[in-house]
DNA sequence: GCAAGGTC
């Protein structure tokens, strides 16, 4: 992944081709620096019990506070001030005061109105929206408590985040001068500890990369936003909310791309091959793994020869046991995920109660991309504290017979800079909703699920083919669980048992029924809130606290919408990314976030800096917007059209979108062609005429929307099919 | 008012 300086940005990111998208998903750790483990370098670090007068610890959030001061001395005073705690700690040439952010309290802000706009100012969040409220005592409080210190620690999560956090804390309320940062990648004493002993000088490189990482996502967001909120004013008058933006746009254009497959989706016949034998007076169905069989008449032919011949040749048998590892400890995506499997749950739900279960003390940091439990965690502690909860006692007393107490977790592959898997307190539930007692109860059991011992399976399966033809290859499968394991405690993974009797190789087996079953090529997958989440994982866009909440800003903003749990695109959305792919495609890529992480690594590097990169992408957008600008009005109609503000002269004859071409929108229009295409094959494979044709794909359930809608209005179409 | 990123 290499920037050539004298390309322009917009070369850049086109040149990056879909491959390197998917390369992406194994390079994960290499190409993704917002979370950073530094090497260690030469420096001069300080040591905190060394400084004297008053020493101000900015740590990131209130449990993070609690944490230092907890590891730099036995018993800190708990202060409070505005109602947000800190702690006091005497040393001997000195005080130290661990206060306390809670994340951002700063945001880019413009007072300018209109498009292009580059100017912005770092703000107090609570003046710039009327959310974040809370954030304003968090100021107060700090901005006390840093007066006329001798020293400003920057005790923040050790990424571009918390960099950037402890940063404009201290800039605001402290001395840039009198800084020093404290470096940990967790909250245990020993690591804290170690941290605050080899405090270095401000990281400055990080916070470079992270203050433009802000301004990029600023420009870029805030400048397309509003270019596309002005088009649809400027056509039709009305205002609404419209945005665009580094993360939210390149997984709408998912969706979209998705969605318009399955609405042109047109479903092929294929035959195969439904046989039952029999086995020690035991029918058994077996399931054909040859390939499809195109045509009835084939199909037909195969399976009298099948019956003819009356039996099955045992091709292969195993019969096998095998050890299954339990589950690693919950990271937030795997919690995402089975709680919609389970409970069918949002991600934002799931995500929000996961939240309020570690403000009120009940389980860990949930924001995790981590699948490994800290080795200094006091397990038996927290399992002894587990089993005064009823639901649990058995279980953990259980548990600790089968380990002989010997609590050694399995850890995950996946791992998280700041902060360690998801795992409960111990702290007994007070009050807890239905909803909250069964995510908590799942990151209860896959906890305990960690320490359990492996389930023992037993496997058998077996593959027969038809003599005559090789090729035609059946299967049968059977299951049982011989030993538990981990699956008494975390009951949700249960695989299904189901007998099947032994087999010897080379064996006859007797056929019992043998037909033909008509069945369709399938339709590409539906698409849920958890599967989109799981993609934005995959290319490696967003963070564990931001996906679940982009993906509901794409429905507040209308362009997705729910239809009985699956999410579609709606016609808005299918237009702001028709108009986002013409005239911003960088905005609609994830490699535009490759991009950014490529030219921050740079700024880390000290090979490049925030301004030239900012001043990179604002010339790119001037001429993006120049373009944008002269289509501006035509742009702001077909959004009009798409939102039902204005409806076109030249009106497709299915829907309200802008006709294309013979009196059909680009989509309808893109059915019909498809709808013709796809007759060749089906007449091949039915022998059906074209009237037969159209009436089978409308009644399948299949079919998309689309070719549908088309072929209920063929008349109204006046297409006629020659033959 | 618009982004994405923290956290209450
Ligand atoms: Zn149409």
């Amino acid at each position: 992944m290499k920037v050539k300086a004298k390309k322009s940005i917009i070369d850049y990111i086109l040149s990056y081709s879909k491959k390197q998208e998917k390369e992406h998903v194994k390079a994960e750790e290499k190409t993704l620096p917002r979370k950073v483990t530094e090497k260690a370098k030469i420096k001069i670090t300080r040591n905190i019990w060394d400084l004297t007068g008053k020493i101000v610890v900015i740590a990131e959030k209130p449990k993070a506070a609690n944490k230092i001061a907890l590891a730099l001395s036995k018993n800190p005073i708990r202060k409070s001030i505005y109602g947000i705690p800190y702690y006091m700690i005497k040393t001997k040439n000195g005080l130290i005061i661990v206060a306390s952010a809670a994340g951002h309290l700063y945001g880019l802000h413009t007072d300018q109105y209109g498009y292009p706009v580059f100017r912005y100012e770092w703000k107090p969040l609570y003046q710039i929206g009327h959310k974040a409220k809370h954030t304003k005592k968090f100021i107060t409080a700090l901005s006390k408590l840093c007066s006329n210190a001798d020293y400003y620690v920057n005790a923040c999560d050790y990424d571009i985040e918390g960099s950037v956090i402890g940063y404009l804390i201290i800039y605001f309320h402290g001395d840039l001068e009198k800084s020093l940062r404290a470096k940990f990648s967790s909250l245990t004493i020993g690591e804290l500890r170690e941290s605050f002993r080899k405090l270095t000088s401000l990281d400055w490189e990080m916070i470079e990369a992270g203050l433009c990482r802000h301004e990029l996502d600023w420009i870029w967001g805030i400048n397309i936003s509003r270019a596309l909120m002005s088009s649809v004013k400027m056509a039709s008058g009305k205002r609404v909310i419209l945005s665009a933006g580094r993360v939210q746009t390149p997984t709408l254009r998912y969706i979209v791309e998705k969605d318009i497959e399955r609405r042109l989706f047109i479903p092929l016949p294929q035959y195969s091959l439904s046989i039952n034998i029999s086995k020690n007076n035991y029918e058994i169905h077996v399931e054909y793994k040859g390939k499809a069989v195109e045509t009835k008449k084939k199909a037909k032919e195969i399976i009298k020869d099948i019956k003819n011949t009356g039996y099955l040749t045992v091709k292969k048998y195993e019969e096998k046991k095998y050890w299954l590892n339990p589950p690693p400890a919950f990271n937030l995506g795997d919690l995402q995920e089975e709680a919609a499997r389970i409970y069918r749950f949002s991600p934002y739900k799931t995500q929000s109660i996961a939240e309020k279960l570690y403000l009120d003390a009940l389980i860990s940091y949930p924001r995790t991309n981590s699948q490994k439990l800290p080795p200094t965690l006091n397990y038996k502690g927290i399992m002894n504290k587990l089993s005064r909860i009823n639901n649990y006692k058995e279980l953990i007393s259980n548990l600790l017979v089968e380990t002989r107490g010997v609590l050694k977790p399995v850890q995950g592959p996946k791992d998280d800079p700041a902060h360690p898997a998801i795992y409960p307190t111990g702290v007994k539930p007070k009050d807890l909703g239905k909803d909250e007692w069964k995510i908590y109860d799942l990151i209860v059991r896959r906890f305990l699920a960690a320490f359990a011992s492996r389930a023992r399976i037993s496997h058998r399966i077996v593959y027969l083919e038809y003599p005559k033809d090789p090729s035609m290859v059946f299967m049968a499968s059977g299951r049982k669980i011989l030993e538990l394991g981990w699956l008494r405690y975390y009951p949700f993974s249960m695989p299904e048992e189901r007998f099947l009797p032994r087999f010897q190789h080379g064996e006859k087996v007797k056929i019992t029924k043998a037909s033909i079953r008509k069945t369709y090529t399938k339709p590409p997958e539906k698409i849920s809130r958890i599967k989109i989440l799981r993609w934005m994982e995959n290319v490696g866009i967003g963070t564990e606290a931001t996906r679940a909440r982009i993906i509901e800003i794409l429905f507040n903003r209308k362009y997705l919408r729910s239809v009985g749990g699956r999410v579609e695109a709606t016609d808005l959305g299918l237009g702001i990314i028709e108009v986002l792919m013409e005239y911003f495609p960088e905005i609609t890529s994830v490699s535009l976030t490759r991009y950014f992480e490529g030219e921050m690594e740079k700024i880390r590097l000290g090979i490049r800096r925030r301004d030239e990169v900012v001043r990179d992408a604002k010339n790119t957008l001037i001429k993006l917007i120049v373009s944008f600008d002269k289509k501006k009005y035509q742009i702001g109609k077909t959004l009009s059209y798409r939102l039902g503000y204005l409806t076109p002269t030249n009106k497709c004859m299915l829907c309200n979108r802008e006709a294309y071409k013979n009196n059909l929108c680009k989509y309808h229009y893109q059915a019909l062609n498809t709808i013709v295409k796809t007759y060749e094959e089906w007449k091949r494979r039915e022998g059906v005429d074209w009237d037969k044709y159209l009436s089978s794909i409308k009644k399948l359930k299949s079919t998309g929307k689309w070719i549908v809608e088309v072929i209920q209005n063929f008349e109204k179409i006046k297409y006629s099919h020659s033959k």
